[in-house]
DNA sequence: CAGAATCCGAACCGATACTG
DNA sequence: CAGTATCGGTTCGGATTCTG
């Protein structure tokens, strides 16, 4: 049992709000456990789905953290089945900015920007997806502010090439600025179809197995 | 030298803007630089300086590390003497938002909203200044959004106690809305001053003294 | 099975000492 | 002044195990 008295924690020990604020959430995974709680209360098995690669112990370490700031708080329901849920506090929630600009930040290394030359964007690079999904070896192709790319799943491994995929399961098309209200969860892909902000070709099943291999919440999708 | 093939650096390797976007910029200290650099080009010993507590060794690695991605660039001027500078890229300022709305969330912590009972803030705590700075024992009564409390700067460490100071150095008096521009930039403690949104009183050597001692670049006073 | 504790190798952090 | 070299301590993350 680690002491959780302060002093024993590595700390900026600085009067200062960005050290304040990286203090409780600047370790590793802490704010991808924040994002994966923005849609709504989830359970520990959910999350550690969700945020594969982390770690049983790790995800319990930042669960203890982030309910001790009282960011997050565990809810036992009164059923008696072990229905334990994690939720974010609304100082929770107000980190909703924070994980939006992150992600809005982070979109320009998936998708390189229209005038960019992609000198610094590693184009054929490759990520291992969340769960072992396209074993089948599905290609995608992604058109985003006229920049078109493929992402290929195939043997528990998601690769990112240039150009234009030949018979993509899907195909999906829609602006950088929209895919950034979509990762900050202001506009789920659906809303953004139905306003034709973008465009989703290929059969459901194919289109919920391409969110599930890039990562993204079933928030995101739809409802 | 570290072979800076990738691999060997921990990574979440996830296809995820968040994930993306804390492989450049989640180590530890790196969003401290970027901040520091937001007003303007520094030298190393600045930046040193600045972020006290970080250590040669760490503010060069997180140097380097932006430096190859590319969100700061080192400008080595022509004139005689070393005048190495670091300077944020364009892709690097666009990462104000993401310091700005973590500097604001953080401020929560320095002080508690009006209506808020601070169970969950411990107040009488202390810090470690940047400089060992008031090491005279000076006071500061600070009243944000009408919550009154006090600073003092005494042996090398800096204490917030409730309260209301007797015989401050200084008396400083904001909204937290005000406060959050200030650290994120957008204004400066004398525009807020003159345009009424804050109100300072003290001698200006005083005034100097308590924004170094709080860790508050020279750039947020004035011009 | 959900949730959490323990062990351990590897990566990371941070202080000091050192070099040009 | 502007960093590099080194080294002990900390944290991470995978595997395993434990408890209901």
């Amino acid at each position: 049992m680690a002491d959780h008295k302060a002093g024993s924690k590595r700390s900026y020990d600085r009067f200062c709000p960005l050290s304040l604020a990286l203090d409780q959430v600047g370790e590793r995974w802490t704010l991808h456990v924040v994002l994966a709680l923005m849609s709504g209360p989830k359970r520990y098995s959910q999350l550690k789905r969700h945020l594969s690669g982390a770690g049983a112990n790790i995800l319990s370490d930042r669960l203890r953290g982030l309910a001790a700031n009282h960011l997050v708080g565990r809810s036992t329901a009164d059923s008696p089945g072990s229905e334990v849920t994690y939720h974010l506090t609304e100082r929770g929630r107000a980190l909703a900015p924070v994980v939006g600009s992150l992600s809005v930040w982070g979109l320009s290394l998936l998708i390189p920007a229209p005038g960019d030359d992609d000198t610094h964007t590693v184009f054929d690079q490759t990520w291992t997806p969340p769960a072992a999904a396209g074993r089948t070896g599905e290609t995608y192709r992604w058109t985003i502010d006229d920049v078109e790319f493929e992402l290929t799943a195939r043997n528990g491994e998601l690769i990112r090439t240039r150009g234009r995929a030949t018979r993509p399961a899907v195909i999906f098309q829609t602006t950088g600025s929209t895919l950034g209200d979509i990762v900050c969860g202001q506009i789920t892909v659906t809303d953004a179809v139905k306003q034709g902000d973008a465009s989703l070709k290929g059969s459901k099943p194919a289109v919920r197995r391409m969110f599930a291999t890039i990562g993204f919440p079933l928030a995101r999708i739809d409802s």
